[in-house]
DNA sequence: GTTTCGTCGCTTTTT
DNA sequence: GCGACGAAAC
């Protein structure tokens, strides 16, 4: 469980023709006039899948530099910070060579690169006194913004309604719905929750609730993060300012950016000078998360002129039989803007389509086939198991550490998302920033004795005493009588807080002394303390590597570690291992030999996602993603039978399920299709009469009749 | 007021 | 199979 675990799976893997004398040499004539397009007109780039596309625009930003931009003022937005990592990497990579030595003008390239979330909340704490923020503000993550939802709709008194109203999640999701696509409640509530549409008004003073609950707190959610930057950018003055501190903007994966995000981008350029974007539409899968495809459909439009258009086609990653068969798949959309992709890399290897029992054999079927390929000299690090959701790699999971064989896995829980670490992110927030009452209420839970009646007089207390005088959160603690059960715990707490409430308290010895104060208290919660405690051993050396207590927090939050392993430990950075990941975490990258699990109907699609065309579209581009990762092996497995847990009634239940419907019959000649394990042949072994069946606990019984 | 225990309902993808 | 919630015990 490491932040860099992530194997650099893109770089060195983009079949290049041999060294050239200058950098724009390697690349192709499409590649060449995106990276060299200069002038008024902003840039759009279509880029295919596997077509180069982050090389290209490392190209871009490389080219601009040495053409003399100031890379302080070059703005990168990318889709994760390990894009973002990826990509600084590669233009320092590219100017150090176009200079000859490593002068370390690559370096200090691109200051200003990350996600949209990330680089907001560093303006917005940078412009935090012009827009009246707090400057300490903490940012919660999807866990806590859900509870607080869950405190201000019991404070309202809806949680008195009948069952069916959402859930908090459901608040949450409806409300980020709402921020992310710009778009009024009702329709919101009538498109994507029909079945919640009853509780506008209710929902409308929710909403109204959480987000003055979030002030008050000095907190901002996620959204919070696009939709304040948004906002701030409608005043002139402000979006003036911020636009003239970058003379390029360049975004990356632009199919999946949202209103918001496009408003933003708009704001900072308006006249769209010195902005490009790159993307593929059919590689668009985060429209549950309000990403809308038109962004980059209406982008040439905004502009006068309008935005010069390249598109690159020709795919470097796979043979033309994988391409051929993701295009195939890619060919039956409703609706698609993007041509097929080409590649010059022939093999005689179809794609193939894997029929097995059940998820038991599919896990079988899969190990082997790795083993088989490792033998054959792909190590495990260049193959990848892909699935729509998390828990569908568990059967394989299973199979893998029965073998021994490493893994890491990206994508579904997290372990920030398990109550220990929560707890110790929860007090170092609080102590951060005392206001943030959902982090002060789960740290003040942890004292036996306290309870949320408790907690709640403390935060009260504070709340009252940091209006009068804002620097004696301390005092207010101090003067705090807690019930006698709670004493001694409560004078721990206090020293620990007398420690950590100094704005100037060393870090990462922070994080020590709340680790040292809140084992006693793992040890009594928690029966597997020794687990946890290795989890909390791991996060102390990841907190090791941040310079601060803020920027610790705010990055975590907005970037928390990815991948998880299994039991056996994590691997070491020389070890090999598999990597097992969803296939929205796979977005961009890349293996050898990739495996997509159950492609069976219901699970690609989603049961879950069957709604609207849209989505089931959606979930089509979603096979399209997890085929077009595969370099030179690809393996479509679909288990006859499939273990289905939403069954209701009496619980889990095998289902037969069929072949997904993105691969009718029409694109299977683009499959080398076979069943596992493989039907005997005639003459390999004689065929036995089957034997006759015997209830043998009936003749036990009888033994006593 | 707090803790514990039993029941009910739900179960994707992520910054 | 897990978390949220309510009722009863401490």
């Amino acid at each position: 469980m490491s932040i860099e675990l992530a194997p650099d799976v893109t770089s060195a893997s983009i079949a290049q023709p041999s060294a050239p004398p200058s950098y724009l040499d390697k690349l192709n004539p499409e590649q060449r006039a995106a990276v060299e397009h200069a002038g008024d007109a902003p840039l759009l780039i279509i880029a295919g899948a596997g077509s180069g596309k982050t090389n290209t625009l490392a190209h871009r930003v490389a080219h601009l530099v040495l053409a003399g931009a100031d890379p302080r003022r070059i703005l990168l937005l990318t889709f994760s910070r390990r894009a973002a990592a990826e990509m600084g990497r590669r233009v320092e990579r590219i100017v150090d060579q176009a200079l000859g030595t490593n002068t370390g003008a690559g370096r200090a390239a691109l200051q200003w690169s990350g996600t949209f979330h990330a680089i907001g909340a560093r303006l917005l704490r940078e412009y935090a006194e012009t827009l009246g923020l707090a400057q300490s503000f903490t940012i919660s993550d999807r866990g806590d913004s859900a509870d607080l939802m869950h405190v201000v709709r019991h404070d309202l008194g809806l949680s008195e309604q009948t069952s069916r109203f959402p859930r908090k999640e459901t608040c949450l999701a409806i409300y980020s719905r709402v921020v992310n696509t710009q778009l009024p409640l009702e329709v919101v509530l009538k498109t994507q929750f029909p079945r919640y549409a009853m509780w506008a008004e209710a929902l409308n003073g929710l909403f109204a609730g959480y987000v003055e609950a979030k002030q008050k707190q000095q907190v901002l959610d996620y959204d919070d993060l696009l939709l304040y930057w948004a906002q701030a950018m409608q005043e002139p003055a402000i979006a003036q300012d911020m636009g003239a501190r970058f003379d390029h903007v360049l975004v990356d994966e632009y199919q999946d950016t949202n209103a918001l995000q496009a408003s933003i981008l708009l704001a900072l350029k308006p006249d769209g000078r010195g902005l490009t974007v790159v993307g593929d539409d059919a590689q668009s899968i985060y429209a549950f998360r309000g990403a809308t495809v038109r962004n980059i459909l209406d982008f040439p439009k905004h502009f006068t002129p309008a935005a010069h258009q390249v598109t690159l086609s020709q795919n470097y990653r796979s043979t033309q039989p994988i391409l051929t068969a993701a295009n195939a798949v890619i060919g039956l959309a409703a609706e698609r803007f993007t041509k097929d992709l080409w590649s010059d890399r022939e093999s005689a290897e179809k794609p193939g389509v894997v029929v097995v029992n059940d998820e038991a054999d599919q896990a079988r079927f899969v190990v082997e086939q790795i083993l088989a390929r490792r033998e054959a000299g792909l190590t495990l690090m260049s193959q990848a198991v892909l699935f729509r959701a998390a828990d569908h790699s568990a059967q394989v999971e299973i199979e893998l550490a029965r073998r021994n064989i490493p893994f890491v896995k990206f994508g579904g829980l997290k372990f920030l998302e398990s109550t220990h670490v929560k707890d110790v992110m929860a007090v170092l927030r609080w102590f951060e920033n005392p206001r943030d009452r959902m982090a002060g209420f789960r740290t003040l839970q942890l004292l036996p004795g306290v309870g949320p009646k408790t907690a709640g007089r403390v935060l009260d207390g504070l709340e009252s005493a940091m209006s009068l005088s804002p620097a004696s959160p301390l005092d207010a603690l101090s003067a705090f009588e807690p019930p006698p059960a709670a004493a001694p715990a409560w004078a721990e707490l206090l020293t620990l807080a007398n420690a950590l409430m100094v704005p100037a308290t060393a870090w990462p010895s922070a994080f020590e002394q709340v680790i040292a104060w809140y084992e006693p208290h793992l040890e009594r919660l928690h029966d597997d303390a020794a687990a946890r405690q290795a989890d909390l051993q791991q996060l102390e050396r990841i907190a090791a590597t941040y310079a601060s207590r803020e920027r610790f927090l705010t990055e975590l939050t907005l970037d928390p570690p990815s991948a998880s392993s299994d039991e056996s430990g994590v691997p070491s950075r020389d070890e090999d291992y598999l990597i097992l990941s969803t296939i929205h975490s796979a977005k961009g990258q890349e293996w050898k030999a990739v495996y997509v699990l159950n492609a069976v109907d219901g699970c690609m699609p989603s049961d879950l996602a069957t709604g609207t065309t849209e989505e089931i579209e959606e979930e089509r581009r979603l096979l399209y993603v997890a085929m077009t990762r595969a370099k030179d092996h690809l393996d479509v497995i679909v288990p006859q039978r499939f273990y289905v847990h939403q069954q209701v009634g009496f619980g889990d239940k095998h289902v037969y399920a069929s072949r997904t419907r993105f691969l009718p019959n029409r694109v299977m000649p683009n499959f080398y299709s076979r069943s596992w394990p493989p039907p005997p042949m005639p003459g390999d072994a004689p065929a036995r009469a089957p034997l006759p069946k015997m209830d043998l606990a009936q003749r036990m019984r009888g033994m006593w009749k």
